[in-house]
DNA sequence: CGAGTACTTGAGTCCGTTCAATCCCAGTGG
DNA sequence: CCACTGGGATTGAACGGACTCAAGTACTCG
């Protein structure tokens, strides 16, 4: 892992597995508890592999900051991307859990993330049963978007795949802080959107060309800049979801 | 929903969570509280609609016993099979989790599913982590389902999509019990494997066809016989997850 | 200034599509 | 008893969306 981690002592509140993603506040409790399960934060570079696929990792990790994305690959080098990284998400769950990662995890942008102890996961589940909560909240969360991708790459059709991606990705990027009004820009490469979209990188390009002249979006250096995210979802006839608060009840 | 509910006295064990993947057998402590939880049973006919999209079921439920599937569609009537439903299975984590399920739920042959209120859901983090670890071991497997899939759809051939479909399915089936060495049997119509490859229904059949004639399957009724799994995972270059047991640590 | 990466575009090919017709079988009702 | 219906499987023909091949631009970086 070409990465480097960062021992100085941090700030416990910005690493919870929650709050970053502006849903629910920590108890004093809930924080120093999470206090005793983190191990340290780890800064990485673009293009850095956080996650090696099928390798060991001892570490779980929240994303406090940057984009990243995971991915498997096949042995002939046929890359599928599975899902986007932001602040509040969570690497390792599978990992922890199943006791095997079968995807990598790659920056796209400089990251920071929280570590935690694997070996300490357990003892979460029978010390906090409300940040057990929170972990099954977003598993089932990504298990939502994994179902939207499977339908999107199954029976959309190209500009529909390459619409609902960029309308999901601004909606996501929105809601976890890394986007705003004023910077739209999605640190995205034609050819990750190839891989996402499981199409080739010729079609991809003539594809977001297309929605290039609609106004909808506009391809900028490495990145693409949203334009019009209501009118990308119009023709991806897809509807960002709307995630109520979880409740205890 | 058109099934119906079992609402006489049944045994409380063979609805647990786990006790059905046949992974992990349950102390008495957790059987009983399963039991407090449980709200009785249900009994559905092949075809069954078991829950509907975006619809408020106060349920959540295991499956004991046949085979389901759960979809997504889209308004123009396009449908995306998401994944199958086999005796240890989940239902409704979504629903319980994010207050709404954004797929059905159909049984593929009639199924006996315990039921639970999806009210005291909460309260199994908070009395029993064991269980509560066990359903988050269940959401991960399910990403780990999903990712696989979505590298199929997304990066593998038609033919290699196919077979590795039916090589999964086997595999499934096998480790649940529903399938056995005399009785290799798929219960799925071609329409529902095309819904499940993204592909249309012609090809899917002509990709079918193929495959029968290397006698890696033979497609009888409205059904597949499995002949040679290992042959068909070969063709999809894919190899069947060997889960290791969950431990606490 | 060469090398590498990202994006773009045209041309031709092929995989998977739609359209269409046929067969089989299980119900269902006259 | 048999015509009628409908779902599932099958096959041929023709179209088209997405593919590969190929070439070229623009930019960054050592």
């Amino acid at each position: 892992m070409d990465a480097k981690v960062d021992t100085s002592p941090k700030s416990v509140a910005r690493c919870s597995l929650r709050k970053l993603s502006g849903v629910r506040t920590l108890s004093a409790s809930e924080l120093s508890f999470i206090s005793t399960l983190k191990s340290g934060e780890l800064k990485c570079n673009a293009g850095a592999t956080v996650v090696a696929e099928s390798s060991y990792t001892p570490h779980i990790f929240t994303v406090v900051e940057g984009w990243g994305f995971r991915y498997k690959t096949m042995e002939d080098g046929r890359r599928q991307v599975l899902n986007y990284l932001l602040p509040g998400d969570m690497i390792g769950l599978q990992g922890a859990v199943l006791k095997e990662m079968d995807h990598s995890v790659e920056a796209l942008t400089p990251m920071r993330l929280c570590m935690f102890e694997r070996s300490r996961f357990f003892t979460l589940f029978e010390k906090q049963p409300s940040l057990a909560y929170d972990v099954t909240w977003l598993a089932a969360r990504e298990e939502r978007i994994l179902d939207e991708h499977l339908l999107s790459i199954g029976r959309r059709t190209a500009i529909e795949r390459a619409a609902y991606l960029i309308a999901f990705l601004h909606h996501r990027g929105t809601r976890s802080g890394q986007l705003n009004d004023e910077d739209a820009r999605l640190p995205i490469t034609q050819n990750l959107v190839a891989d996402t979209l499981g199409l080739s990188i010729v079609h991809t390009n003539k594809t977001l060309r297309k929605l290039a002249t609609r106004k909808l979006l506009s391809w900028k250096d490495k990145g693409c800049d949203v334009l019009d995210p209501a009118g990308l979802a119009a023709v991806a006839q897809w509807e960002p979801p709307n995630l109520k608060e979880r409740g205890a009840e």
